[in-house]
DNA sequence: TTGAAAGCGGTACCAT
DNA sequence: ATGGTACCGCTTTCAA
């Protein structure tokens, strides 16, 4: 490509104001040391030369280039593109970049995806686990190292920094006991996979609500989604295995986007009707359930509220000097939006 | 927060094997200029301490940064999520890193990122243009400045560079031409703002078909929302005026996701009956849109494919060092998927 | 084959 | 109030 002309530096406004680059350097930072006249001068300068300092020389220089890294399961999930739409806002707004990248459920990606952004030398890291993550390791080693992480979603408490995530125990309650109330017994749920901590948070809001009203908890209809309902043939495969159970459950709650929406696209393939013979609710971000087939009842997630206050607190946590001694996890209340998916039909 | 330690750096090695920097240097990148066993020597330990050059002081030197910066109309949206997972698959392959940013269909945006990515220094930009932008002086004057550009989906002839698009006239060619076949003839076509490219693309598509079935056209069948359906309320504004006409429409072509789901959720609500009172053909990149009540018809558009064929283009752009001298624009196929929404009901 | 030194564009300390 | 200068980490001549 043809050369980038060089835009202009300090050298150049020096150069040409006859002041040195220290002088010129001072006078746009608002230096105290330098006389209003000449800081007038140099601004005007700069300013009709349109002086903009380079950022690779800064950042060089002291270590802070205002972007923070993101490790977000996938783009195109509802859920996560509020996410992503929620950190965008406070980023856009503080002058921060942030550099996102997929870790598509795979530990192998996630670990690449950090070192890349270690590499980039981003300021901060918003991260939300993969579904094969077990161990932490690579994050830890990074934390220590000096780099601020903010965890959301999918979390962990190995790492002592903050916490952003929604009320999972609460949505799978309201859930499973809005289909309770409605008569529904044999409750199955499909989720996430095992070593997440949403899943064991939902794993415990199901069960608190079967515990409340005496029903037994049985373990074959919980069926776990190693790679979080990625590809539909996961959720297939449990869809199957639940529907050859005697006897079949009667209602199903489906813990992400995409198992629901692969869940409700598969039962309709089968025939299989919501929600006379099944019946359905489901975390979902999409923004019009209503126009599902049936109306979707959904457990709606605060995400672009989660993204935003993730955003928040690692900005804080990399602009502060000092690092916080308390840690704070910031629990959100998800909201039940009940519709014709998950109701008795007579 | 606490101080990053510094990982090691060309002067650590120097140091640690009695060499000078330079010959390090040389060393590590493989210079035909140093013995091979102080080639040797040099990399095994520079593996062994996990050297890793400093991206700044790279940057610094030789303005490359490996990094693209993407403006979008905005992350959740269906089309968009997709175009950025195949943009992704490619800058991940080529240790690229892609800056987004959402223009959110406001011009003002979108000269702020544009502002923001070129401080940021990036390599090469992809461009969707915002549903307010007419004049692009601002790309004009940063691809002058030799920053190379790939424009995908909303595109702009004013500038000479690669462009991705999906095969607009063909999209609504194939839905218009497929409503008139079901037997519909007052087609309505609910579009985004005038000046973008995919709304004239789109536009002549429709003309077409209904030219070739000898059917009249109602320019007041054709409404524009100046903010690509952003708002629901765009959107609902645009179909009381339709619903307010006599003789009423009897189909609906879409022109995008948020317009077409905003659509879906609106007639739905006004308790209008698809198709029966009014069919529906939308564009639309949803996963599963037989799950929709109706199943919807959709004019679904690689978007996958056009992200990736963006970035491919670009960073062939980026990498080569004479630009080319004559530029493709790369016309993607899209898909109508038949289904209900579109289907007579006798 | 190796190394010294001059930048790249800023920042910050220390003189003047 | 202003300027000289060393330095951030790496690349790249040019000498040795």
């Amino acid at each position: 490509m043809k050369l980038r002309p060089q835009t202009v530096t300090l050298k150049d406004i020096a150069r040409a104001m006859g002041l040195s680059i220290a002088t010129v350097s001072k006078a746009l930072r608002d230096s105290h040391e330098i006389s209003p006249a000449t800081k007038q001068r140099v601004c005007d300068y700069a300013e009709k030369h349109k002086y903009r300092p380079n950022l690779m020389a800064q950042m060089l220089r002291h270590k802070n280039g205002r972007s923070i890294g993101v490790i977000i399961g996938a783009i195109p999930n509802n859920f996560f593109s509020d996410v992503l739409n929620g950190m965008e806002s406070v980023t856009f707004q503080k002058d921060y970049h942030f550099i996102i990248t997929q870790s598509l459920e795979s530990l192998q990606r996630e670990k690449k995806n950090l070192e890349h952004l270690t590499w980039r030398a981003v300021d901060g890291l918003l991260v939300s686990l993969s579904a094969e993550t077990q161990s932490i390791d690579h994050f830890k080693k990074v934390h220590e190292s000096g780099i601020p992480i903010v965890f959301y979603d999918r979390v962990t408490n190995e790492i002592k920094t903050h916490q952003v995530v929604s009320d999972n125990v609460d949505g799978t309650y309201k859930g499973t006991m809005h289909l309770l109330e409605n008569g529904f017994s044999r409750i199955a749920h499909i989720t996430s996979s095992k070593e997440l901590s949403i899943t064991q948070e939902r794993l415990i809001g199901y069960k608190n609500a079967l515990e409340e009203k005496n029903i037994f908890f049985n373990n074959d209809y919980v069926k776990y989604c190693a790679h979080g309902g990625k590809d539909r043939d996961e959720v297939e495969e449990a869809i199957d295995q639940l529907l050859a159970m005697k006897p079949m459950p009667d209602a199903l709650i489906t813990a992400s986007d995409r198992i629901t929406i692969s869940a409700l696209a598969i039962l309709k393939k089968k025939n299989i009707s919501i929600p006379s013979q099944i019946a359905i609710v489901g975390y979902s971000n999409f923004s019009a359930p209503e126009v599902f087939q049936p109306e979707l009842t959904t457990i709606h997630q605060p995400a672009f509220e989660i993204g935003r206050a993730a955003a928040e607190l690692l900005i804080k946590l990399i602009e502060t000097k000092r690092p916080p001694t308390k840690f704070e996890k910031r629990i959100l209340p998800v909201e039940l939006q009940v519709r014709e998916s998950s109701l008795r039909v007579r």
